[in-house]
DNA sequence: GTCAATTCACATGAAAGAGACCACGGTCTAGTG
DNA sequence: CTAGACCGTGGTCTCTTTCATGTGAATTGACGA
């Protein structure tokens, strides 16, 4: 690429061909001044944590609902603006699938300790000792805190409930301080996994969410997309197709929101001057794949070898390719390629986390006198695959 | 023909190990006045 | 005397192995009609 085209092409990325005004408002980052179709959970919460601004220990809170349905933007907004309100109360916000962040008890409490300016050394201390830490912060501040963690079912999946069984009996211990927990979660059934102690103290209060339907989702897509893009972009129908796209998918404005985004974006790339429906197709195909690409591109070299012998067995036109199957194309994929080989155990949880990560699509059945297993199917579209055998070739993994 | 027992090929769970990473406190060492 | 290098200990974290148990329907074989 010259130069001259280079700058062509950042001086029209700056200029954008005028179809965004203000691009951040159809980002999940984005806080709205209000939140259309969700007034009453809104009031909900708030009645609900509202004893914390005379001091009074708040009612534990537990907020439910799929996905894209406002939960997170509803609580933080109220939770904001308490602790606008009050100097008295400290709001915890943890997002518990962050990586890194909540994989663990130590890591969970070190981060939250350290939102409250204690500096915690990220490895190396015993967890009892970071617990006693973040009790004694707690109790130091003397005030009301609220901790609020988002998708509490990936933190109850990842390190079970021990900490949160501590953590809702800790005001007993603490003498000055009232802590308060707002548990988000997009499992409904969640709570039946849990120790019923944990469950009844953390469950206090409901708020459930219900997901948006379509005309509410084209309401607040319409006042978005009045603020992110410039007048007249938008062709008629746009908003309507959206809508009922996310629609689909429960109800997801987040959804919602990113196609419009993803649309704009590639209007914006083509050069072109409006919106039209056509392009909200193309930028649910191009999200889906993005995302696909991106899982795939960040697997380890194992899981990797083992897509690669999906892959293998379908090419070679194999049907009803079982665990088996995969882990002897493995085995040899490995030894030419001097990679440590895992055992069966291992690869079968491979396989598993493949299908989670819709890669493959798996069912475990059972053949009867001939055993029980998984059958494996290859999602991929042409597209996908050809883009996925690439990085395979980058990690020299695809056989021959 | 019927029905319970058997059997296969893994799935799924639990526990424990390996190796990387890190903090902390003690000891050693070289540099400084 | 002191700052910094170095070491050993004790802790976590992730990935993995090992061992154990579970599973569901095709097959088998005993039994009775």
């Amino acid at each position: 690429m010259g130069q001259l085209s280079l700058k062509e092409m950042f001086s029209t990325y700056k200029e954008g061909n005028g179809i965004f005004k203000n691009k951040d408002i159809l980002t999940s980052r984005y806080i709205p001044q209000t939140i259309a179709h969700r007034e009453d959970q809104i009031n909900q919460i708030a009645k609900t944590l509202a004893p914390s601004l005379r001091g009074e220990k708040v009612s534990n809170l537990f907020v439910f609902g799929t996905v894209g349905t406002g939960k997170t933007v509803s609580t933080n907004t109220v939770v904001k603006e308490l602790e606008k309100t009050s100097k008295k109360i400290k709001i915890l916000y943890m997002n518990c699938k962050m990586k890194n962040v909540s994989d663990t008890e130590y890591r969970l409490l070190a981060e939250l300790s350290r939102m409250m300016g204690e500096d915690i050394p990220y490895t190396g201390l015993p967890t009892d000792r970071v617990y006693q830490i973040f009790f004694e912060k707690i109790d130091s501040l003397g005030n009301s805190v609220i901790l609020v963690l988002d998708e509490i079912d990936a933190l109850v999946k990842k390190i079970g409930d021990g900490l949160l069984y501590n953590l809702t009996r800790i005001n007993e211990n603490l003498k000055k301080s009232k802590l308060s927990i707002v548990g988000i979660s997009n499992d409904i059934s969640f709570t039946e996994t849990i120790d019923p102690r944990v469950k009844s103290s953390l469950s206090e209060e409901e708020i459930v969410f219900p997901p948006y339907n379509a005309t509410q989702l084209k309401d607040i897509l319409t006042q978005r997309a009045g603020m992110a893009f410039s007048d007249g972009i938008i062709e008629p129908g746009v908003i309507q197709k959206c809508a009922a796209l996310a629609a689909q998918e429960h109800g997801d404005a987040r959804r919602a929101l990113d196609l419009l985004r993803m649309a704009g974006e590639i209007v914006e790339r083509a050069g072109e001057k409006n919106i039209k429906t056509e392009h909200i197709d193309k930028a649910e195909e191009k999200l889906d794949f993005d995302r696909l690409i991106e899982v795939v591109r960040s697997q380890p070299k194992q899981s990797l070898a083992v897509l690669s012998s999906v892959i293998r067995l379908t090419e070679d036109g194999h049907k009803n390719i079982q665990t088996g199957d995969v882990f002897y194309v493995y085995e040899k994929i490995c030894s030419s390629r001097g990679l440590k080989l895992l055992t069966q155990r291992r690869v079968s949880d491979l396989i598993a986390e493949l299908d989670m990560m819709g890669v493959i699509n798996t069912r475990v059945i059972s053949k009867g006198r001939y055993g029980r297993t998984r059958e494996i199917r290859m999602l991929l579209g042409e597209n996908l695959l050809s883009k996925v055998k690439k990085i395979l070739t980058e990690n020299d993994l695809l056989p021959n």
